[in-house]
DNA sequence: AACAATACGAACCGCAACTT
DNA sequence: AAGTTGCGGTTCGTATTGTT
């Protein structure tokens, strides 16, 4: 849309048989400047009943006639009715003012033009159409309405005869009068206010374009054939229900330790190369023997590095006594002692609960683990709440923000010492403690859905290499408990129907499982139409085989060699 | 490198409004 | 009945933060 000169203002309006713009006019309303334009048309479409209803104006087929409300009057064919309103707008160019015309009446009466060839004449009296809807809007906002007779009514308290062309015209120039700033004599003419001008030309619109009137292409039901029936795949196999999140609970805070682990890297599978902890009033610190190699980045944030051949650790090059990982975890568990205690540690909800787990669990020490500790404290939220709106909360940048100095940080041991003394801080709370611990179940929990959201991503990796779905929306249908499997499973059973109720199936949060999107809906489906078969990339063996070797491993966590 | 939470902007949807 | 616009509420993608 391009805006044009205001020109000579005419204003018009139509009365029609319907909605659509190739809706015949019934009548043809315009108001000039001193000067009025009337004409009923004979249609040569049906009036739909609803306009009939607004407007009254009927059409009598069999005689010819239009009548308004019941009255006969005098119309004639649109050919005569067009030319001669283009007589009435004479040779001045003009601006034609119309309520909602860039949706209605100027398609209407652009389709008219064309269908009786007086386009060309059309466009050279037109220059263009200003929408008065827009620009009542724009002028004056907050009103509850903007239909004609809506704002007719809220500012001169009366009403008019609405939908009779004619009546329509004058009250829509009364409306218009409104926003001009009227001379002493009060003969304001519609470009005479620079201001109101610059607002009314924002809202002019140009012909509209003829294409999008003839692009009335019947679209097929793209679900006509999909409603085939569930064909039974002979398996019994159940789609799960979506797994629902982890669930936190608060623990009871007695006996706390500060632990801190140096790894092989960020996975929660790493292993632990030291574990150093610090309880009331004695410490614990021991290094231990990696299965895993240690990654690049991990060795220079802790300088902690393993001579395989030797079967030694290494700190920044100096040898160190290290000890395999079940007699290190044994030695902690015994360390701890038999008065369960909670763990503090940074940043432990996503790291270090997680990987002395799975490494516990790996050791088979699970049980013992459970009856000496009850949970943890993640002291990142911990801090975040009772001391906001730092810009960092790395534990270095804490310790620097409370006691100016720094340490040595990424060894374990002043780690802990490190966190123990921002622990004791006055501003950290008992409740605020309380408040971020969470019981070794919820530990549980998340680990076995990691792994379980692992293996689930791995059946939807094609379909994000092949572009069908993104990695963000493929790791949400894993983590739900979903593998492609299931969805062509739904496919074979109920078509089309059935992948879009899985992948739009509620969450306990209320939220879609994957997504109710019909863009993604339709790509990911697609993708099940094109390969419904291929469930064997599915295959767990192959999974374990592919990814033993990779360098974090997969998800097993195993520490046997 | 792995991964969850968080936050913010872009994209998108459903609905109401407006004309006969 | 047809079709656009704007508005508000979702949903998606992306960047950032914290741990080794």
């Amino acid at each position: 849309m391009t805006n044009v000169p205001v020109n000579t203002a005419v204003v018009i309006d139509l009365e029609t048989t319907g909605f659509g713009c190739f809706s015949h006019i019934l009548q043809i309303a315009a108001l000039g400047q001193n000067k009025s334009f009337c004409r009923y048309v004979l249609p040569k479409k049906q009036i739909h009943p609803e306009a009939q209803e607004v407007h009254g104006l009927s059409f009598n087929e069999d005689e010819g006639r239009l009548y308004l409300n019941g009255q006969p009057v005098d119309a004639v064919n649109i050919r005569q009715a067009l030319s001669e309103f283009l007589e009435f707008l004479g040779d001045e160019a003009v601006t034609l003012f119309a309520h909602n015309c860039k949706l209605f009446d100027a398609p209407v009466l652009f389709n008219a033009m064309e269908a009786c060839a007086m386009l060309a004449e059309f466009e050279r009296k037109v220059t263009g159409f200003v929408d008065t809807l827009p620009l009542f809007r724009a002028i004056y906002p907050g009103l509850s309405s903007y239909s004609q007779k809506s704002l007719y009514e809220h500012f001169f308290h009366e009403s008019y005869a609405a939908h009779e062309a004619m009546s329509d015209v004058t009250a829509l120039k009364r409306l218009l009068d409104l926003g001009f700033q009227p001379t002493a004599d009060g003969t304001a003419r519609v470009t005479s206010t620079p201001k109101f001008l610059q607002t009314i030309s924002s809202y002019i619109v140009t012909y509209p374009n003829e294409d999008s009137y003839e692009n009335h292409e019947e679209y097929e039901n793209a679900f006509g054939d999909d409603f085939e029936d569930g064909d039974d795949d002979g398996s019994d196999e159940e789609i799960p229900p979506p797994s629902p999140s982890p669930q936190l609970r608060n623990v009871p805070v007695n006996a706390a330790v500060v632990i801190d682990l140096e790894t092989t890297g960020l996975a929660m599978t790493s292993h632990i190369l030291q574990i150093a902890a610090l309880g009331q009033r004695k410490s614990f610190c021991r290094y231990v023997l990696p299965k895993k190699q240690i990654h690049p980045e991990a060795e220079s944030v802790h300088g902690l590095s393993f001579d395989e051949h030797e079967g030694r650790l290494y700190l920044n090059d100096q040898p160190v006594d290290a000890v395999n990982i079940r007699q290190a975890l044994s030695e902690f568990l015994e360390f701890v002692g038999d008065d369960p205690v909670v763990l503090f540690a940074h940043n432990c909800k996503w790291f270090d609960a997680l990987v002395l787990f799975n490494a516990m669990e790996a050791c088979g020490l699970l049980a013992e683990f459970e009856s000496k500790v009850t949970g943890f404290v993640d002291t990142v939220p911990l801090f975040k709440a009772v001391c906001p709106g730092l810009d960092s909360y790395k534990q270095s940048a804490l310790y620097d923000h409370f006691f100016r100095e720094s340490y040595a940080a990424h060894e374990a041991m002043s780690d802990v010492r490190a966190l123990k003394r921002l622990l004791d801080l006055r501003c950290v709370t008992r409740d605020a403690i309380c408040l971020h611990s969470f019981g070794l179940d919820y530990v549980h929990q998340v680990v076995r859905r990691r792994r379980e959201t692992y293996r689930n991503l791995q059946s939807w990796k094609p379909m994000i290499k092949a572009r069908s779905v993104s990695l963000n929306m493929a790791k949400r249908a894993a983590k739900s408990g979903l593998r492609v499997h299931h969805l062509r499973l739904a496919y074979r059973r109920h078509g089309l129907t059935g992948v879009y109720l899985v992948l739009q199936q509620r969450t306990a949060d209320g939220t879609a499982r994957v997504t109710c999107t019909p863009k993604f809906l339709e790509q990911i489906s697609s993708y099940i139409v094109t390969y419904p078969n291929e469930d064997r990339f599915e295959n767990h063996d192959e999974y374990q085989n592919t990814f033993g070797d990779d360098f974090e491993d997969g998800g097993d966590g195993s520490y046997e060699g």
